[in-house]
DNA sequence: CTTCCCTTTTAACCTTACATTAACAAAAAT
DNA sequence: ATTTTTGTTAATGTAAGGTTAAAAGGGAAG
């Protein structure tokens, strides 16, 4: 059973170190991005979204707590695990003290690392239950839920749409009125730009429109070259 | 206004090193209840509701494991720290299999004990909201009394449930007409995400439906790739 | 220790759901 | 005019879920 494989920021400025870590997470079926310190960690923390941080302390321009703070102004739950260089007793606390979910002391045992990781994804998953109403939309007499995946015509029998297709409909009703570029959607939802995957995206829109056709005041248009745009007509 | 005083289990052999911690937990306002090996300590868990368990792994007669998954069959939420003689990796692993929070090698800093208790408690705190003392449900035309793991359809013979139908349809009943994430009965319940524990579920979700099929009104869909969701229709 | 019963997991087989790719048509841009 | 982009439908391959049955565990009683 294919899962959605979990989204890993490694901050760590040992080239070595954090190669092998990169790669042994990848390995148990993590997506990684590695950034070498603490500036990048940020740019591609505000990229992207992640399960998880782990964060080296000594870092030089900037250490992991000032990058964990900055994580945690932006973000109060992602999970965050530090890599402190031995036992020092001021990095625990003062790790926990900018909201650490974890500490390891290099050198650590992977395997420990990875139980570490489980734990606590897991942990948040079970936290996760519901932000309502960032999932629910009207367009013209459609209700989308797109927590339960599903567009309702007219208090009609809900339609069941695929990951994919809620998805996207959701994005263009993010973006109602307005351009929603194909790219976004591509890199947000396909995760990959390409030929490929831009075929793809336009079997989805031909499927939505075919799903939305019962009112005809909603349709998408199309951008040449841009990308699409969910409009209502009054 | 005073806070309540949040509870402790502790469980050590070691006479000496348990008193001193015990002391030094309540002294920074704990309440803490000291056992001085595994039979007690399951004994005083089941007469008390505690905030945390702290649990040495090496004791006589009943090991810190085995008592950690007694306490789990009773209650799968109480965060459990385990205390190890020394970095074992067998030891650390095991105790996150059984649902650990997580360790603490000895001899450890008790200040950082202190962090990640109350990092921990913290952190239940804020999943354990509204879903406090929930153990009775209506179910459309069927009652649950999922303390006792009978559910009865109008009033007529209760049928019996197992332990894992009982928390998997208690979980769903939870989220009435709300997505219950595979993830969540997996970790939750099972304790562990991978496919035999998913077809596990799956065979449990089979079970369920039969069971309540006497009430067409209700029903337990899925929504692909995401969970399941049970639904009371009027 | 063995047997029995209840629970849970594993296996097997089948159905449904999804995403991708191909193929061809139509628009739009150059 | 022809190259690129988009529209649409259908075919294909794979993954997830439904269901039943058999195997494996585990505890209590004999």
């Amino acid at each position: 059973m294919e899962e959605q494989k979990k989204r890993i920021l490694l901050v760590e400025d040992d080239p070595n170190f954090g190669t092998v870590l990169k790669d042994y997470l990848m390995m148990n079926d993590y997506e990684v991005t590695h950034a070498k310190n603490g500036m990048e960690g940020f740019e591609k923390f505000k990229k992207d979204d992640f399960d998880l941080c782990i964060l080296d302390v000594m870092m030089p321009y900037k250490d992991g707590f000032t990058l964990a703070k900055e994580i945690r102004d932006k973000n109060t739950d992602v999970p965050i695990i530090f890599l402190t260089a031995k036992t020092m007793k001021e990095d625990v606390l003062r790790g926990y003290k900018v909201g650490a979910d974890d500490y390891l002391n290099k050198p650590f045992d992977s395997e420990v690392l990875l139980m570490k990781i489980k734990a606590i994804i897991q942990r948040k998953a079970t936290e996760t239950i519901s932000d309502s109403k960032q999932f629910e939309f009207k367009i013209g007499s459609f209700d989308l839920n797109s927590k339960l995946r599903f567009l309702r015509f007219k208090g009609g029998d809900p339609l069941k749409l695929s990951p994919k297709e809620n998805e996207l409909l959701r994005l263009l009703a993010l973006h109602e009125n307005d351009l929603m570029p194909r790219e976004l959607a591509l890199t947000k939802i396909w995760r990959d730009d390409n030929y490929f995957t831009s075929r793809s995206m336009d079997v989805y829109i031909a499927k939505l429109r075919k799903y939305l056709k019962p009112d005809e005041k909603v349709e998408i248009l199309n951008i040449h070259g841009e990308g699409f745009r969910l409009v209502v007509n009054s």
